[in-house]
RNA sequence: GGAGGCGUAGCUCAGUCGGUUAGAGUGCUUGCUUGACAUGCAAGAGGUCACUGGUUCGAUUCCAGUCGUCUCCACCA
């Protein structure tokens, strides 16, 4: 570097952009500032939105990454237009998932969770919770999460505990909330109930063994098929369907149950399937749900013979003790020593699986607590039906209702000690149970103060779907008070894998406690899938930090390559080239304001007189579409979309373009050129940053502060709306023609070979655009390497030396001597010839149809009409010139 | 067994009310130390819009079916 250079470079802002220090340096203002708060724009319309509380264990994956960055576009746009702007961050207690963690985390110093006892564990775990609370709120902050964090949640806060028993004392006392012996989800391995959607079921390769039951008077036989050979030992019954002939008979009979010798009936039962075994059922109705359906139906017993640590029971008699796996074996064996195991078949079946440890659920009888569901349900449909509440995409609105409506009764009961405990007390002389709020001083029905509460707490999600009003200080009227505006929240936005988990929940529970909706719009996304398209999970091992990301690239270039590319509720792959790319745009918006500022040195806003030529013109008119679609895009949760479109005007029209069309107005000796050249080009860039700072909050303020501006931040700046812009379609269309007259040129250029640095005369034959080219001549000639330029009437000939363009109504000269080779241009303008050959064939043979002459709409025809006379017009010019040429050759 | 998504350039994806010479990023080819940027500039090659049929003046777009692929739901022992 010569020394010049080394004294400009001084004064320069460094040539790529480092978001090192920005990102922070920013965020800290941000915050210190007060800018994140809901009190900001008090008395514009409302708009609020709550986080999906992250698990406080866990940290955030790119899955967070997407779901906020998506919060945060939508809450920095509203709250740049003016509205009042509430989101609200939490955390998540998430009950299985923590208190697994802890107690696996104990278990490598050999401390079990009974060692401690419960109040000393869950003191241990609140430990954790701080700890990893911090992690995640730092992440959080570091992808720029633009949340009110005076106003942070936690699942298991006071305020939100209050709220628990709230709900829960008001649906029991509605008899919405009941306890009752059923058979349930147990996890062996969690140790605890789990709810019907926590269970996974996957397919694996199995066996149908099936067994023969000797018939108690000795007369025959049934044999039946089953997957779990060890329930046989809690066999109450054997099934066939009604209509089944070969089973007629026997209805009624008494089976003598091999092994345990126990005699038990044969029924009759509806759901018994006729095609499949061998049509007849073992029913065990303490180990599996639809035996235990059929058991309530028949009053068969009910004899649980696998306990809670999935180990076979004393009723399982010569097997108690036994592994339940361990036992199967034995069973299968000793029926096959009394000859009555008749085959083994190899299927493959879907086993259900805990979805937090991956072990197999064991359906068993347990007394737990359940909320009614149909009642709440059906409120629920109709908000979605009705189109009170709407997903985005709509397709999800049937993923939803299809739930709902098949619905069971949720289990909510939790054998752990990490969560809400269930406001129930039992009294243990009476033994009358005692449901409310506060700890009961004695029994209501009998005095006695011997009582003891419910040791269970309550599923994750029965606190985490009370999130919306929760938050806002729900059942408390004073806190709720200040918070009102902002429910029903404007939007939810999530992960389609939580649909069920917690939309549904939160949306039932905001019907019957605030009785209104807890959000107006559901806004699903998809997952992030790995660069190969694969889902990214530990096992894996193809899961990606975004922390990492962050460091590396920066928290903009993550955001961006987030969202763009992509539809909503459509899964995002993620690749490199693409964060690549983004950050390259990032740098692209440095470098482009790094030229603007360094020629500003000497501008004054307000201060000069303006003159808009033709370029300004265009610029500010392409500026006015673009705001306006970035917005309505906005406003559909096209958020792809509309990053799409800030990219493209920032790259294409104001960098390629109109930076270029601004230097030699800049350069030149014109004062108000280059003082009107100057405006506009901060008023564009100004409304880039503005237009971009949702989707890359940290580069746009950077650049922001450095250029004229009013107010504090760009994150309270006045969002640029399109109404209130002017546009110049007449002169926008006329620059339009002069642009196309330079990319024609510079095709010449590369197809000639003409060297680069190398000045052209231009010659333009017309005379319909001659004024429009007068006006853009400056650009013309700086964009297209021009010393000069003509304009001459159409009839005017090409000179013999020249390259030839044509585009509507100009007849483009390049005389080029000594570059020409006659053959080559022959060729090139017949290779365009033929390309305008086809099209108007196609167009002839549109025009001819009458059918689309009849019905398609005028402006269609007309619109291809046009199209065929500048393609009939092009043609015609070009084989002037082919004609000319042949004749020189 | 049901339900849904996806299938468009070598790769990853856009394409909103049916009419565009079907687009972008990346990769590829060619040429460039162009007074912001080589994380760049300019020009270019590259597509039977999975297949078949239907509706229509006109289908990448709407409908039906087929194939491929991914996902969700489901109590068939």
């Amino acid at each position: 570097m010569c020394d010049c250079c080394k004294h400009h470079e001084q004064h320069e802002l460094p040539k790529t952009y480092d978001h090192h220090q920005v990102e922070q340096k920013w965020y800290q203002i941000w915050e210190e500032n007060g800018y994140f708060s809901c009190k900001n724009n008090e008395g514009g319309e409302p708009f609020s939105v709550v986080m999906p509380p992250p698990n406080v264990t866990g940290q955030l994956h790119l899955g967070h990454a997407i779901d906020n960055t998506m919060q945060d576009i939508l809450t920095r746009w509203h709250r740049m237009m003016g509205h009042q702007t509430l989101w609200v961050p939490g955390c998540d207690h998430a009950g299985i998932a923590t208190q697994a963690k802890v107690e696996e985390h104990l278990a490598v110093d050999g401390i079990s969770k009974y060692d401690l006892g419960r109040e000393a564990f869950v003191d241990k775990v609140w430990d954790w919770k701080h700890q990893y609370h911090d992690r995640i709120v730092k992440q959080l902050k570091m992808l720029g999460s633009s949340c009110d964090w005076d106003k942070e949640r936690f699942t298991l806060d006071e305020g939100c505990n209050d709220a628990v028993n709230e709900v829960f004392v008001r649906l029991y006392n509605e008899g919405l909330i009941y306890r009752g012996t059923y058979i349930i989800n147990w996890c062996p391995k969690c140790q605890t109930t789990i709810s019907d959607i926590e269970v996974e079921h996957s397919d694996h390769p199995g066996h149908l063994w099936h067994l023969r039951y000797p018939l108690a008077d000795g007369s025959g036989e049934v044999v039946v098929a089953t997957t779990r050979p060890e329930t046989m030992l809690g066999d109450t019954a054997v099934a066939v369907h009604p209509d089944d002939e070969r089973y007629a008979g026997m209805i009624g009979k008494k089976i003598m149950l091999p092994l345990m010798n126990r005699e038990i009936p044969i029924i009759a039962d509806d759901y018994v399937d006729m095609e499949y075994g061998t049509g007849a059922v073992k029913i065990t109705p303490a180990h599996d749900p639809n035996d235990f359906e059929m058991g309530l139906r028949h009053n068969l017993p009910q004899i649980t013979v696998i306990g809670k640590d999935a180990r076979m029971t004393e009723a399982a008699g010569e097997y108690a003790g036994l592994d339940r796996y361990d036992c199967r074996k034995a069973v299968v064996e000793a029926m096959d020593k009394l000859g009555l195991l008749v085959k083994i078949e190899d299927i493959s079946h879907a086993v259900g699986e805990c979805y937090r440890c991956g072990s197999v659920i064991e359906p068993l009888i347990s007394p737990q607590w359940f909320v009614k569901m149909e009642p709440l349900a059906k409120p629920a449909i109709e908000a979605v039906l009705n189109g009170d509440i709407r997903f985005v995409p709509q397709r999800f609105e049937k993923i939803y209702l299809g739930w709902l409506e098949n619905i069971r009764d949720w289990c909510i009961s939790r054998q752990l000690w990490w969560g809400h405990r269930i406001p129930v007390w039992y009294c243990q002389d009476c033994g009358e149970v005692i449901c409310q709020k506060t700890e009961p001083e004695c029994c209501p029905k009998c005095g006695s103060h011997k009582l003891q509460r419910d040791e269970d707490v309550l599923d994750t999600w029965f606190s985490s779907g009370l999130w919306p009003f929760e938050t806002m200080g729900w059942p408390d009227a004073e806190k709720m008070a200040e918070m009102q505006k902002f429910y029903p929240t404007s939007v939810l936005v999530t992960g389609r894998d939580i649909i069920f988990f917690w939309v549904a929940r939160m949306i039932f529970t905001g019907l019957h406690f605030m009785e209104e909706k807890p959000f107006s719009d559901v806004f699903i996304h998809g997952l992030v899938l790995d660069a190969q398209g694969r889902k990214m999970s530990k096992s894996l091992g193809n899961g990606i930090d975004p922390i990492e990301i962050i460091e590396q690239y920066g928290a903009d270039p993550l955001r961006f390559m987030l969202i763009t590319g992509n539809t909503p509720g459509n899964d995002l792959r993620f690749q490199t080239e693409r964060l690549e790319a983004s950050r390259n745009f990032c740098n692209k918006i440095w470098n482009a304001s790094r030229f603007v500022m360094m020629n500003l040195t000497d501008y004054q806003p307000g201060k000069g007189e303006l003159n808009y030529s033709l370029a300004d013109k265009w610029i500010l008119s392409e500026l006015k579409a673009a705001a306006a679609s970035i917005s309505n895009n906005l406003g559909k949760y096209e958020l792809g979309e509309a990053a799409r479109q800030i990219y493209d005007f920032t790259w294409d029209c104001f960098c390629d373009w109109y930076i270029e069309m601004s230097k030699p107005r800049l350069y030149g000796n014109d004062p108000v050129e280059r003082y009107t050249a100057q405006t506009v080009l901060v008023e564009v860039l100004t409304s880039i940053l503005k237009l971009l700072h949702p989707f890359m909050p940290f580069i746009t303020e950077e650049i922001w502060q450095a250029l004229p501006h009013e107010g504090e931040t760009i994150m309270l700046a006045k969002w640029p709306e399109a109404d209130k812009m002017t546009d110049y379609p007449e002169e926008a269309a006329v620059m339009a023609l002069n642009m196309e007259a330079v990319r024609a040129i510079r095709n010449i250029r590369a197809e000639m070979n003409v060297q680069p640095g190398k000045k052209l005369e231009l010659i333009f034959a017309t005379d319909t655009a001659a004024e429009g080219l007068q006006q853009g001549e400056i650009y013309i000639k700086a964009l297209a390497g021009a010393e000069s330029m003509s304009i001459v009437p159409a009839s005017t000939a090409a000179p013999e030396q020249a390259a030839v363009a044509h585009i509507r109504g100009v007849d483009i000269y390049l005389p080029l001597k000594g570059l020409i080779d006659l053959d080559k241009e022959i060729a090139r303008l017949k290779k365009e010839i033929g390309n305008m050959d086809k099209e108007i064939k196609r167009l002839e043979g549109k025009l001819n149809n009458s059918g689309f002459i009849a019905k398609a709409p005028a402006d269609v025809v007309e619109g291809e009409k046009v199209k065929l006379a500048d393609y009939s017009e092009k043609k015609a010019s070009l084989l002037e010139r082919v004609a000319e040429l042949n004749k020189l050759a």
